[in-house]
DNA sequence: GGAATAGTGTCTGTCAGACAATATGAG
DNA sequence: CTCATATTGTCTGACAGACACTATTCC
């Protein structure tokens, strides 16, 4: 039997039932908190809790493509801001049981975006919104996506170290200021505005000047600040390491 | 409807037909070489070409165990030996069209593995063996699985240098030496001896002493080498870190 | 004895973090 | 003017990497 007689032979129906889906943590700064979208569902299980949003991956899609359509759907954003938003992948949800309905293998993703516009209800959600990640304690999320929204979390507070990651929550120009701010709101905690200044500038391909200052001070005062784009770097090296975190090593 | 009823009238097969496997990059280290478990295709698709160890997902076991029962059969070990063997999720690959036969989504996983017996070939596949990741180049392998093993590869490297799994690779008690091998072999380069022994055992919970020795001096000469067992840490702060790899960054 | 290895000591350059200083602009 | 902020400078302790040295053991 050749592969060509071995492929016309072969029945997909043989082998166990799993459907596949894609969720995605999406992560965006709004008024200096780290917020997280999720959409609220409008049918069971888990009518009326709050969940990734997310669905079923589409015969003809890659993954990431899946979760890259899942979110322009949930944000209703156009292909241009869409562009400008992270997506990798995150990791894969398949304990038999996470789903009442069957085994279903969930392939999370993480999204870095800019402020966005609100998103709107796709049509299996009775409500999206970005909300607040320090308030999730009190609202009842489907599924495992408490898990999944944990470890997602963890990985954006890793990657802004060792990658420039942390200027996909901006626009295209920005202030070391800002970008501080990032950081500070990802990690949770302040950083030393002078330190971290000369740290990025001195970390090769992080950031570029684009010549221009911001039009004026800050809203309490201040000068100007210069203006910064994203540079050509993948990795900061060295990295802009968190402080020690006693607990979490042993 | 609630819950209950909406779960009766479910109906799985409206879904996309999609497999899950669990693909396993399990990695060892051999007389100085780190080395690769690899089955070889008795079955087409890929038939004659190399493929890494795995198979379908069983309905009643999640990912890791469905990975660490493929790794189990595969290598022929016991509950015991298993034990001492890391196993972390890698990735999923679910590209449309990597598997001719149908929509298969793999979850991909890494294995550390001390040197192992010869593995046993599983039904499925004709040979199962250990071969030497540098002399993959010239052989064929199945699927999109040269892609997976690059990035278990380059996750390898990475865990090593901020996690204290290199010892994974390693019997239950060890010299500094040994563990540098260990490092050596998977970076691809040689490390400082006595820098590298300084700092390991600078690093809080990386190693701990038995208060042992080994019972003779190298195949060269040399005096007994202390014994040490892996510590508690689970991070390594201050981290391991490779030399400055320029042409990874942009 | 000669050679190789284990383990320790020392020095230097780099860098993170603390702190200080200066300059600019909002109110 | 007063204050907050942007940016740069200085200092100190930790650490990585280079190098050197001693002790031990194999052949």
């Amino acid at each position: 039997m050749d592969e060509q007689e071995f492929l016309a032979r072969y029945d997909p129906s043989a082998y166990p039932a799993v459907a596949v889906t894609v969720d995605v943590v999406a992560l965006t700064i709004r008024e200096g908190a780290l917020h997280l979208l999720l959409v609220q569902r409008g049918q069971p299980p888990y009518a009326g809790h709050w969940a990734l949003p997310g669905g079923f991956v589409q015969p003809d899609e890659d993954l990431a493509t899946g979760a890259r359509r899942e979110l322009a759907e949930e944000t209703g954003l156009g292909d241009e801001r869409m562009r400008r938003v992270h997506l990798e992948q995150l990791g894969s949800y398949g304990d038999p049981g996470r789903d009442p309905r069957m085994r279903i293998v969930s392939v999370a993703h993480l999204a870095f975006a800019p402020d966005l516009p609100d998103p709107v209800a796709a049509s299996d959600a009775a409500e999206a919104a970005w909300l607040p990640v320090d308030a999730l304690g009190n609202r009842q999320l489907a599924f495992d996506h408490a898990r999944i929204i944990d470890e997602g979390l963890e990985r954006a507070r890793a990657k802004l170290e060792y990658t420039p990651l942390a200027t996909r929550f901006l626009d295209a120009e920005f202030t070391i200021s800002e970008l501080r701010g990032v950081y500070e709101t990802v990690w949770g905690h302040p950083l030393h505005a002078g330190n971290f200044h000369r740290k990025v500038l001195s970390v090769p391909g992080f950031v570029e000047s684009t010549g221009a200052t911001t039009e004026r001070g800050g809203v309490r005062g201040g000068p100007r600040a210069k203006l910064y784009r994203a540079g050509d770097a993948r990795l900061l090296h060295p990295a802009l390491l968190r402080p020690a975190r006693e607990e979490e090593i042993r």
